[in-house]
DNA sequence: ATGTCACACCGTGTGTGA
């Protein structure tokens, strides 16, 4: 399974873009975030003529999150909606099985400040997270599980351009690292990039502002978490970061398949 | 450099969220 995971920062403002990874790239899958859509105004014409199906769970004006399989792959159950979740209106959570797998696209809450309400927000996310993951792994033992998408936190301090500067920051705190982990264990999830890659450092997340992306100064915080799957290949598509209205993100493509 | 982007609103700019 050729799975790409791209937060787009608004797919109405990303769908040039996104047509174009449909071409290029060719994946089978695809887990989107922050669609910023309208369900109403979820482009499913547009996508299903690039030869797409989409289980979309939209939020309107924030968040939104999608999962695209190629058309005429094998479908099942869909769920909207992450169980145990403070703010269900948000559309942070959406689930769909394709070829008898799992997929899971997911925009974590940001936190903003850490010890805000917000940041309680994120912690209790991540520990429903955990809790429905392991749920999954419980009920269907040999189902492989995808679990793909911005969980706004950075796995340890390898996946930081400037770990001091963060200090005090969320996305970097001990008790976001810990759920992450705990996150792993419950699943019995393997972090696709650290899979293939163990001692490296690569970022997907850039700030638009002051050049980050050109001067190297980005986070990891895209993640692609498989279970049951092995992972084959991992890239991050860093062109789709340039060019001409880009997110601020980067897509994730990894190769998966059945061990 | 407080550095950008995208959204909604009744708007030729402001507030919100990231």
């Amino acid at each position: 399974m050729r799975l790409v995971t791209w937060n787009v920062n608004s797919l109405k403002a990303r769908m040039p873009r996104v047509l174009q990874l449909l071409e290029e790239v060719g994946p089978d899958v695809v887990c989107l975030q922050e669609t910023k859509a309208e369900a109403a105004a979820f482009p499913a014409d547009e996508l299903a003529e690039a030869g797409y199906e989409a289980a979309h769970h939209s939020g309107g004006r924030w968040a939104g999150v999608a999962v695209l399989a190629r058309s005429g792959r094998a479908r099942g159950e869909e769920v909207h909606g992450l169980p145990g979740e403070a703010r269900p209106e948000e559309a942070r959570w959406v689930e769909a099985e394709v070829d008898g797998v799992r997929v899971i696209s997911t925009y974590v809450v940001n936190g903003r400040e850490v010890d805000s309400p917000w940041f309680a927000e994120k912690l209790a996310f991540l520990d429903a997270m955990a809790a429905r993951v392991r749920a999954l792994r419980e009920a269907r033992p040999d189902q492989p599980v995808v679990l793909a998408g911005d969980l706004n936190v950075c796995r340890d301090d390898r996946d930081v351009y400037d770990p001091a500067a963060f200090a005090g920051s969320t996305h970097v705190t001990a008790q976001e690292r810990e759920r992450l982990e705990a996150l792993l264990d419950a699943g019995g999830l393997v972090d696709a990039y650290r899979d293939v890659d163990p001692d490296g450092q690569l970022f997907t997340w850039w700030d638009y502002r002051a050049g980050h992306f050109h001067k190297g100064l980005g986070l990891r915080i895209d993640y692609v978490l498989a279970g049951g799957l092995e992972v084959r290949d991992y890239a991050m598509l860093r062109d789709f970061r340039k060019g001409s209205k880009p997110s601020d993100h980067a897509p994730v493509l990894v190769e998966l398949g059945r061990p």
